[in-house]
Formats: structure tokens, C-alpha cells, sequence
DNA sequence: TAGTGGTCTAGACCACATC
DNA sequence: ATGTGGTCTAGACCACTAG
């Protein structure tokens, strides 16, 4: 199975190749889950060398078509996404996960008070002296990494409730403890997985990450949370709801 | 300058070349828009061949750290974020633009009455048989493509405004038109950059791009509009202002 | 033990940018 | 003419998975 005539096609032969591969898997010819040739059979199919196949299979990867275990092979995946709803931000995501029918767990990477990084003082409201109330959690879906969670406290919020904090999803134990979110701000926005991240989620170095950047509100607009949560984007989305449009408000929030 | 001693680190070298690069680019030893070593040098400066040190610097294009141009060189990337408000969706592209301080312009890759998809039927609550308006189009910003825009407009909304639709920005155009938009439902996720994609926008392969799905609606629940707007992550983000939460409200918001 | 993907080498040729 | 990044080869060794 020869790519094609030398002469009409400019493209590179790993592009022609891994736009093969992902007709075929959108075809259905490799189905979801199954695994692909191994890169030396490839290799001999297309009749290249095996680094050529790599970088192949390397554009489906970043593409999140695939996915590679070393000593198994390349399998094909695909997956839907759970969503979570803009309005109700760090908020429920338990509540989220378990009516989409998965089981959702936490790990915590961290729970420390630390004097406050500027930006957080600012979002907080709060005096660069007093502390601030670190966390670090890694958020679960049916045992896969999905997303990472760090979330900053003021220390009246902090400190009382360190220990169910330190324990379990953000929002429930506010709720729980007599915390009753009012407002907020919020944005969205894309990045590539670091190293470090990509370990931390076993993702492909590169992967999109969607970043919610979120800072909440209880009482009198007192700050009860700020921080972010990094979600793989092969398994996460936002939705939101909007009413009474008016072109020249509500523009340009800034965190 | 060999990478460190081999006893210890159980990183891959390209790894442990691509984390120091990283640093020394955030460190500010290469600024912003200077031109990193050639492979060759960096090859001799690690002490690794070319193919390491390319894997090095394909790992930093992945994180959007440096971007590369045939013949000239590697280049450290960076730039600020433009951002949108979700609470004006497609809306106002131009004056978000504008106010932040860039000239914005349209190219249009097409506009015509195809018969509608499914899923863009259901959204504008059209029959199958009745015709629907296409449009595609990139948005520029500075003469940088940031985005790509695909719409789909009812029969009703398209037809009258064909001409002035296919030139201008969408929201503009539909306004200065009377057609008042007081109403949507918008869901945001990202999606690595096919190779299509990748190359519209010219960015590598992979690169994660921001999901803007929408339908609007104008007058008694009309749809005026639906569709996606495809934006790079490196360049855009989306802000949004929420007040008076209420957890068992609006969730789950289906596009 | 055999097969797989992950890493790395040394070298070749090409297309493009610059002088 | 020279230097740059982009493509591609042929081959080696390693780490991991499996029967």
C-alpha cells in the first residue's frame, strides 16, 4: 500500500499517512478501543521507515485519536464529555459527575497556609501579611485523572474548615458548613498541557487543557474561594445560559 | 554544558533539554521574539544529534513556547490574551477587538443555501426540507488569524441579508439590520488543531483551540443564528460575570 | 522469549531565507 | 553560497507487556 503517486501530492509523507489513519479510524475501519498495527507493520505497509510512522501516529496523538502504551501498542480512543455548567463553577462538581453517571473521587495533593501570591491577595481582597489557605486536589472521574483543582481561601474560610476542605469536593463542604455562594466571576480559557502537567493528568504532553480562572462570592460579596481548575479537554466542557442580551454591558470582566 | 549526571535523572533527554530551554526562556535569558540557537548549535551545547534536540524544541512549539520559520529560525513566543465576553457571544467581535487594540477584519471562505445538517436543523427548530444559509469565515486580528467562524443562519435571517452577512461581522451585521439578539445557549470546550485547521490558522498541529458553540435567539424565542467560533488559544479567552447562583439551576444547559 | 512502543544516533537531501 | 528548519532513512538499544 504505496501512498500515492510522487508527482501531484505536496504534503509530507507522515501528514499523508496519519490523515490515512484518521480517515480510517473516522470510517470505522479501526473501531474504538481496537488496536492498530504496530509502527514496523505500518512501516512495511506504507513502506516507510519506522520513524516516519512515528511521527505519523505522534500528529494523532496531539490530535487525541489515539493513545500509545508502551509494550502494548496504539490503541484508538474516543470518549464523550462531561459537562459542567458555567453558572454553578467549581461548584458541584460531584453532583456533576454523579448525574452523568460516573464516580467521582478526589486526591489531595496539598492543603497549607502560605503567605498569599499578589494575585491572589487581590482577588481575595485581602492584605499581603495575613495568610491564605492553599489546595491542590486532583479531581477523579471512574478512576481517570480529569482535571486539577487549586483553589486559595481567605483565612476566615480556611481555618475553620481545614480539615472537610482538605477532604472533600469544594462546593459541598461550603455548602455543608453554612458557606451559601452568591456570585462571581469567571473565565475560560485553552492552554497545552506542561510536562508537569501531563504527568499529573497522564495526558500527552501538549494535550488541550481548559482553564476555568474563578473567584466566589458569599454574604455581603465577601470572597470565599478564588483559584482555577485545569480539565482535560477530551473529557470536559462548559455550557452556559444567557437571557436579555445587552450589547454594551457585562463586557470585559476582569479577574 | 552535558545535561547532568547520569546516575540520577530517569527523564528522557529530550525532556531534560526541552525543561531547561523552558527555563531559561521564563527565566528571561531568551526574551521574548529572540531567536534561539540553531539545531545544530543546541545539538553541540547538549552534547545530543539533531533529532534529540528537534524533539526538545517540538516539545516547547506543543506549549506554545517558541514558534519555528523555515530558514530563519526558532523564535520565543508570547503575546497577551484578547478576551470575549460570553454574555455577547459571536456579538461584537469587532468592538471586543477594537477596544483592546486591534484592527479587526474578516475573510470569508464561502457563503450559500445548502441543504441543512441535522444537528443545525434541530438548533434553529427547522424542517429538513427548508433551505439554510452557510457561512465560514477567519477573523483576523492584526492581520494574525485568530479564529475561524462557521454560522448557520435560517432562511428568514439569510436570504434578506446575504450580501452584508457575508462581508461583515456577524453580530454587527444582524443589529444594524433590526434584528435584535435578547437570548442563547453557549457551550465553550477545546479541541486539539487537526492538520485542516492547523493550517487555516496557521499554528502546528495539535494546538488547542477554544470551542464557542452558540444559538441565538431575537423577537419571541426566534433563532437568528447558531454555529461555532474555532479561536486560538494563544490568543483569546472568555470572561463571564455571574450573580445570585443557585445550585439545582440551569445545569446541564444542552446545545 | 518475543513483540511492542520510547529513546537516540549519524547522516542525507530538501525548501526556504539571507547576504 | 551559506545557514536554517523540515523530512526521511537505517539501525541500535532500552523498558515494558505478554504468553
Amino acid at each position: 500500500m504505496v501512498p500515492s503517486e510522487p508527482g501531484s501530492d505536496r504534503q509530507p509523507l507522515h501528514i499523508v499517512i496519519s490523515e490515512q489513519l484518521k480517515q480510517k479510524i473516522e470510517a470505522g475501519d479501526y473501531s474504538l478501543g481496537e488496536r492498530l498495527p504496530s509502527e514496523f507493520d505500518l512501516g512495511e505497509m506504507f513502506g516507510v521507515s519506522r520513524t516516519t510512522i512515528r511521527k505519523a501516529i505522534s500528529n494523532l496523538l496531539q490530535q487525541g485519536l489515539v493513545t500509545t502504551q508502551r509494550g502494548k501498542g496504539s490503541f484508538v480512543s474516543g470518549r464523550r464529555k462531561i459537562s459542567f455548567s458555567m453558572a454553578s463553577p467549581l461548584t458541584h462538581f460531584d453532583m456533576a459527575l454523579q448525574e452523568q453517571g460516573y464516580v467521582g473521587h478526589i486526591r489531595s495533593l496539598g492543603f497549607a497556609a502560605i503567605p498569599p501570591p499578589a494575585e491572589a491577595a487581590q482577588m481575595l481582597q485581602i492584605s499581603q501579611d495575613s495568610k491564605i489557605y492553599r489546595q491542590e486536589k486532583i479531581i477523579y472521574a471512574d478512576n481517570v485523572p480529569i482535571a486539577l483543582e487549586i483553589d486559595y481561601f481567605p483565612e476566615t474560610v480556611g481555618a475553620p474548615l481545614a480539615e472537610p476542605l482538605h477532604q472533600g469536593f469544594t462546593y459541598s463542604t461550603l455548602t455543608a458548613n453554612g458557606i451559601h455562594l452568591n456570585g462571581g466571576n469567571v473565565s475560560l480559557e485553552s492552554i497545552p498541557a506542561t510536562y508537569e502537567l501531563s504527568e499529573l493528568l497522564s495526558v500527552p504532553l501538549g494535550l488541550p487543557l481548559l482553564v476555568f480562572n474563578f473567584v466566589v462570592y458569599w454574604g455581603d460579596r465577601q470572597p470565599a474561594v478564588c483559584g482555577k481548575v485545569l480539565s482535560r479537554s477530551d473529557w470536559t466542557c462548559y455550557t452556559s445560559e444567557m437571557a436579555d442580551l445587552d450589547p454594551g454591558e457585562a463586557r470585559h470582566t476582569k479577574l
